[in-house]
DNA sequence: TAATGTAATAGAACCGGTTCCAATATAATG
DNA sequence: CATTATATTGGAACCGGTTCTATTACATTA
């Protein structure tokens, strides 16, 4: 591989010439025009690593996702990956795969690696998290989960919630059965099951049953297989879009016709389920905006600017097939 | 951030010693527990860069991938992932957004990076790729299109064609329409139709039209809706599943039921997808198979052992609800 | 023409590690 | 106890760049 020695060489000047021809560039145009033929030539890259040493500064990013398998996640990545590049970011992008000790783990990796800044996909943020996070000391950024000691952008779970409440009541239902993921999970699991339990009791006496299921449509069509049997429900809900979808599989498998018999409601409004059918009710997430919101912010803190502590995004209410007036 | 410098001065010894400490480890007991000591004490994590610079290997992959929103992307992706994560590497993903010149672009940022390897999700792999490739002079393995030049691991698309056609055969249908992409995109736009093709026309004399379309579902949706309603083919294949999807919808948008009035396979087996109703017929891909054999691959080419020029991996017919046989 | 200012350049130090080599300390051997 | 082998260690060079400082070359002004 060439060097910029190779290239100070052949060209008959100092390293330090060729490296000031490359940056900001005090050198006389004859000069200029001798290292450019050579540089050319030659094919040189300069290493960025050795690049960075120096200048403290690698112009990479750090992304810390929970999976790779899942809509919301890549819609998001796309957000990320798209302003990014825009600016000249390197994305370096690590799957915790779910588990709290990779996330901790990736986290250093990323430190290591020098990373000017990271964002985290985050599904919890506990102590330990924040610990790692300031010892670090490296401009960091939560997405998804409030935190109070770390800059974060979120969604308004809670007021997602409400939404799917205010619609199915709006529907005349009374009779609910909510399939939510563990309580672990701030946003997910509890901001959105009690914004929609808070505005069903606060305008109704109806019953909100409620299950506990996982983020894999596996084990979430399992447990819809069971509860749907015992429940005479009429409007469910399921914590994400795939969630909602294995509950419709499993409805589907128990000849109950959606949303004849019963309705169903999601959250997320991910591209791809727009094209089933019958097309899902979900409150829809700006999965993308947030990705690039997440860039901007973070470039900011990267240059030390001020930013909002925490924002919060607006998400919509998306009528679709699977929910019908209660008859 | 604490250096090597600071634990030798404060260990007092020379910062060699620190680094075998950190590395082989020649290092009497005593110094050993002395450093860790200080080591914890201090939260020191040696500069991935500075260690990179000097040891020419820096235990990052490069993964190119076309899109970050396809399903078959990220279950290779996981493949990928999960293998990494267990050898040790670590990931660096660029997203060239389907166009070749970010992937050239793509190319020389990771070459740059000094990624100990490149893995190459490809569209298609021109002479320009090829002089890039070349140039860089890194490991470099290609998924999913064949190349002389290259090491690739690929998919039987061929068989794949061929698997739905015999499929479409036993069922009876003699009128087919197909969706494909464009045939640049050697392994998706040809490979898959010309398997098909062949073999229909090999056993039958039905007729088989083809249209293009693209990737994208929206687009695959339109097209889809201006050609259902001008054909009466009675099988239709779309060139991937999301394309099938696009095109159940606009199946169902004109009333057509699926699969009493028209059958509907696809390729893929993507996940998300088996749990739709009705189920798709697909031809399912190893995809997360071919990412662990791209890294147990690269990490041989890395290691300057010999490894097959080209690999395929088989699929299979996976028959679901979307096929019927002709009435 | 001498004096002064400015642009271009060379050289050295540095970033934070690894690695080679020589020096020293310790253990094993005769 | 002297000699030799082996284990530890310190110091210096190096990886490929950037940046600071001093020097040189050239142009401008008085």
């Amino acid at each position: 591989m060439v060097t910029i020695n190779d290239i100070a060489k052949e060209a008959g000047v100092a390293k330090s010439t060729v490296s000031r021809y490359l940056n900001n560039g005090s050198v006389s145009p004859k000069t200029k025009e001798k290292i450019d033929a050579i540089v050319k030539k030659r094919g040189y890259k300069p290493n960025t690593f050795a690049r960075s040493l120096k200048a403290q500064k690698t112009n990479m990013i750090g992304v810390i996702i929970p999976r790779l398998d899942s809509p919301s996640t890549n819609e998001v990545l796309s957000g990320i990956d798209s302003k990014a590049y825009e600016k000249g970011f390197q994305l370096i992008i690590t799957n915790a795969n779910q588990e709290t000790e990779r996330e901790i783990e990736d986290i250093y990796t990323l430190a290591k690696q020098k990373v000017d800044g990271i964002i985290f996909l985050a599904k919890e943020v506990t102590s330990k998290h924040r610990k790692t996070i300031e010892e670090i000391d490296i401009p960091f950024l939560v997405l998804g989960q409030e935190t109070k000691e770390i800059p974060s952008i979120t969604h308004d779970d809670y007021g997602a919630g409400k939404k799917i409440a205010q619609h199915a009541l709006d529907l005349g239902h009374h009779d609910f059965l909510y399939f939510t993921v563990s309580r672990e999970d701030k946003a997910v699991g509890r901001d959105r099951y009690d914004g929609f339990y808070k505005e069903i009791s606060r305008n109704s006496l109806a019953k909100v049953e409620m299950v506990e299921t996982s983020f894999l449509m596996r084990e979430a069509y399992n447990t819809a297989m069971i509860e749907l049997k015992k429940s005479k429900a009429t409007f469910i809900v399921g914590a994400t879009d795939t969630i909602a979808l294995a509950v419709m599989k499993a409805a589907n498998d128990l000849k109950m016709s959606v949303p004849e018999d019963i309705s169903i409601a999601g959250y997320g409004g991910y591209d791809l389920l727009s094209f089933m059918s019958p097309a899902l009710t979900t409150v829809k997430y700006p999965y993308f905006t947030i990705g690039d919101l997440a860039i901007e912010t973070l470039e900011k803190m990267i240059l030390k600017e001020e930013v909002p502590h925490q924002q919060a995004l607006e998400n919509q209410l998306i009528i679709k097939e699977t929910t019908k007036k209660f008859k």
